[in-house]
DNA sequence: GCAGGCGCTGTGAGTCTGCTGAGAACCTGT
DNA sequence: ACAGGTTCTCAGCAGACTCACAGCGCCTGC
């Protein structure tokens, strides 16, 4: 079993690699978010153990960009528990399993051991709603049947509504989710503009207003 | 976690509830699509696992019904690859995944774990006083069941009373809370103009004005 | 029974929010 | 370099919303 290690802290990612070793999995380790994700994307690894707080990129672009480059390999996320993300994010971006820093060493390889048994069938489900579809693997999307060519901003936004059917979600939520995760920078108004490229697409009907809160996608 | 499996064969049904309840899930069996429907309705479950093909009534039909019934509880479908269905149907139906006979126990459990995780947006309670219910999740109200819809300031004002039921609340708590965190620069006659927009809109009675005190909702 | 106060509501002006078309800046692939 | 697509800002508009005001009715204490 091989594992790719992504962790700053050198002294802890030692730890894990002389530990992890010896219980018997082929470990590599990255100490930073670029090269983490460089070797997540081209290694063969069955399992990825990914730190949020990482220098140069952050757990969650590398999970993102390890899922929009079509690899579904398990990663298991760790953070600090007191940190300003959560564990709902995590699953959020696609991650496996979650950890909260510190963990006991025991609980991580039951995990992670979990992790690897249940991973028969990495393909994500088709998210659909209405008569709309998206397949998160292939990045496609169907309206009634018919493809629909959707630009990256105007497909990860409507990702992340399916993602949470019925729920408002406000334009600041969406600008840090979608946007950018320090979410400044950025009008409100564009995410109106995509609101509106989607629904020219999509039809009317899909995506509703809740004004003074944000958009939901209709019941 | 709370699953229901709609399935007929009973050899099978019995396996599942057996697997699943081994892997820390509570199983309900339902063995047609009559009570299958019945029990989706009014369970409480997390997910739904549910045959298409099955005496009495489809799966479809079950799961049309459902959603027509406003229960958006995630469902699994499942059937032979062979039928005369395949999966655009069920997804067009409404499923949220779909599984072809004969599949692998191993494959289901993360398909099902993948399901539930989507599905775990970690929802806020609803809120429900009489016969009025407000969801913050989706910032719905209805009132006996027909959707009422409110203004921001309206649905933060009754939010507030909704979540100090039975309790006297001064208008001046009112303009801090539901307005303005200063709570300046606002006559007490905004409140009374609004708790009227309310008493229009979901039917007097429900809050009861205290003369000389603030308003309550009614007992 | 009466006066004063409190709360209710209709009216309307000003404000705010969200939608859209236009266009500038920037990529990306040819 | 160029064409086409994408991203984002800006400005104008329409409609919804918010709130003050003023008049009226009702409650309450004397």
């Amino acid at each position: 079993m091989r594992l790719l290690v992504v962790e700053d802290e050198t002294r802890l990612a030692r730890a894990l690699q002389r530990g992890l070793t010896a219980d018997g999995f082929t470990v590599d380790v990255a100490l930073d978010g670029v090269t983490g994700l460089e070797r997540a994307r081209d290694g063969q690894y069955d399992a990825v153990l990914l730190d949020v707080m990482l220098p140069g990129l952050s757990g969650y672009e590398v999970i993102k960009q390890l899922r929009a480059a079509h690899v579904w390999t398990p990663v298991m996320m760790v953070s600090a528990k007191d940190g300003p993300y959560d564990q709902a994010d995590g699953l959020d971006y696609g991650a496996d399993d979650y950890l909260v820093k510190p963990f006991d060493y025991v609980v991580l390889v039951a995990r992670l051991r979990a992790l690897l048994r249940r991973q028969s069938d990495p393909r994500p489900p088709v998210l659909a709603h209405g008569d709309v579809r998206l397949d998160p693997a292939t990045r496609e999307v169907t309206i009634a049947g018919n493809d629909v060519s959707l630009s990256r901003r105007e497909y990860e936004l409507l990702e992340f509504l399916l993602r949470h059917p019925g729920r408002v979600i406000t334009k600041t939520e969406l600008l840090d989710r979608v946007w950018d995760a320090r979410g400044v920078g950025y009008e409100p108004n564009v995410v109106e503009v995509y609101v509106g490229y989607l629904r020219r697409k999509l039809g009317p009907g899909l995506i509703e207003t809740v004004r003074g809160a944000g958009y939901r996608l209709a019941p």
